[in-house]
RNA sequence: GGCAUCGUGGCCGAGUGGCUAGGCAGAGCUCUGCAAAAGCUUGUACAGCGGUUCGAAUCCGCUCGAUGCCUCCA
């Protein structure tokens, strides 16, 4: 399909044509997560939000290294010299090794993201394997003259890197405001301004995780990391980066600032920001509890929610709302994507049984995939993507109704682009857990059960029908009644 | 306080100068022993006030409100 695909870049606050550096070739760096803690279901939004835009990419036909770090080390509580970096802080509390902290987090949000159906990445750099090309980096800096040492940290010079560069051009601030308006501290740290960043900091004796520098004993700052892996795996110049919007100002200000002063050349041609999840109207953030981690969602343990919901109706609740808008998570909205996207799963199976007639009435499957194709070509807006489906599926109603026609060409054209949007661009599936029970038996129990129902309603004993239909149904059981038989569904 | 984004029907959520978004709920219908399920049909809208325009929910201005960032956050 040649296509051309507009993306919103967020450095140039407006959609553009995408052309990648490298024809058909696409190479993506997304902010990972900092595996301190289990990752929520706001962290879960912006990876799934990325799925959707690496899955499109693939299926236009892209060849796409799409990195993901995770970020192990360098996190720290705040960017004052007594900062505690995120993982250390934990590893103190619970009396483990840190890396004990990384590896437990880690594990939890690849599970979580293969709940997701979220695809792995490329690959999946740690902050701390590659600590050798971060102080290079710092030499780098350093030697440009953008980056100072003071007692065994080293600074990022953002007012000296100001002068013949922007800084604050992906956020549109400027650096006088900033200087002006950033909250007063106390001045016992190093730096010369309060702009600037570490990207070494001197390891404080209860630091546990160190290494050693030509600068001492120490760790990477956080913004770094990113640079250094980029650079590596993608080069000193891609196609596309992304993250969070919280990351904007000033995670990736900072990241731009790193690149270009070592050789003034800006690193990535497409900036693309997901939105937040909120929860009660307020974003959701570890550091507040304002949050609902995904397995509280699958077993609906927590009290925000009354019912639990499976990880594809929370996927398809997200792909509901484009990733660049903040969407608000309730009862009554995940309650309402459920349904709708029980129904639109219902009708991808509808689609498998009908059988196909000379010709098509009433719909133009042609110009239906044209405008699924327009809908994730305007910046990957996938809830115009679903409502098409939804038309589709209405369609599809109709032909199983004997209501329209669809032609053998027409239909293998809908059943093979609905797979491609439901399966691989959108990434749902239905794999549904099969609790232990022997399904053949199962059926031959119910058809067993549904016959001698039948038996009983054709002696006008619906007493005992009705009963069967009810008893079943509290063992989530539908009953469907239809002319010539009776037939059920596991709810 | 500064910067930015946003305010759409009962709920969620697209769109963005004239052309049905879509989902859920509600209502009606079909089917049925009665239901349920399923399918079909369908109403209600663009925060407020001005302005630009033949025409504005869409552009501009102001007001009000919400959120995000400015300190770590996906």
């Amino acid at each position: 399909m040649n296509s051309s695909l507009f993306v919103y870049n967020s450095l140039k606050s407006k959609k553009e044509l995408f052309k990648p550096i490298l024809e058909n070739n696409v190479g993506m760096y997304i902010c990972g997560p900092t595996v301190y803690n289990y990752v929520h279901l706001g962290n879960c939004r912006t990876f799934i939000s990325f799925d959707l835009i690496y899955r499109y990419l693939k299926h236009l036909g892209y060849k796409v290294r799409y990195v993901r770090n995770i970020t192990d080390v360098g996190h720290l509580e705040n960017d004052e010299d007594d900062g505690e970096d995120r993982i250390a802080k934990k590893a103190r509390i619970e009396k483990i090794e840190p890396m004990e902290v990384v590896q437990r987090y880690t594990v939890d949000f690849h599970d979580k993201m293969d709940k997701f159906n979220v695809l792995p990445p490329s690959i999946e750099p740690t902050a701390t394997g590659h600590i050798i090309e971060q102080i290079e980096l710092i030499k780098l800096i350093i030697n440009k003259g953008f980056a100072y040492e003071v007692n065994g940290s080293v600074y990022f010079d953002v007012l000296k890197f100001n002068k013949e560069n922007h800084y604050g051009k992906l956020s549109g601030r400027k650096i006088e405001e900033l200087i002006h308006n950033t909250r007063s501290l106390e001045g016992q740290n190093d730096k010369k301004n309060s702009q600037d960043f570490a990207l070494w900091k001197k390891a404080e004796p209860k630091h546990i995780m160190h290494w050693p520098s030509p600068w001492g004993e120490g760790f990477p700052g956080w913004h770094l990391e990113c640079t250094a892996m980029s650079r590596k795996y993608l080069g000193q110049k891609f196609d596309i980066h992304g993250g969070g919007m919280d990351l904007k100002f000033p995670h990736h200000e900072c990241e731009i600032a790193q690149a270009e002063s070592i050789e003034n050349i800006s690193p990535v041609n497409y900036w693309l920001h997901a939105n937040m999840l909120t929860l009660n109207g307020k974003k959701m953030a570890k550091s507040t509890g304002n949050n609902i981690l995904p397995d509280e969602m699958f077993n609906g343990s927590n009290k925000l929610i009354k019912k639990p919901f499976s990880p594809m109706t929370v996927r398809f609740f997200m792909l509901q709302a484009h990733y660049r808008s903040i969407i608000d998570i309730s009862q009554n909205a995940l309650e309402a994507s459920e349904k709708g996207f029980n129904r639109l799963t219902e009708s991808l199976m509808t689609l498998e049984k009908i059988k196909s007639s000379n010709s098509t009435t009433y719909f133009n499957i042609e110009a239906w995939k044209e405008n699924c194709y327009k809908a994730m070509n305007d910046d990957f807006n996938s809830p115009v993507l679903i409502a098409q489906l939804f038309n589709a599926a209405k369609f599809i109603n109709a032909v199983a109704n004997s209501k329209k026609e669809i032609s053998k060409s027409d239909l293998n054209c809908l059943k093979e682009t609905f797979h491609h949007f439901y399966f691989d661009v959108l990434g749902l599936n239905n794999k549904t857990p099969n609790n232990s029970i022997n399904t053949i038996q199962l059926k031959g129990v119910l058809d067993l059960v549904l016959d001698l129902r039948k038996k009983a309603r054709n002696s006008k004993d619906f007493k005992t029908s009705d009963l069967i239909r009810e008893s079943l149904l509290k063992l989530n059981v539908q009953v469907n009644d239809s002319e010539e038989r009776s037939s059920f569904k596991i709810k």
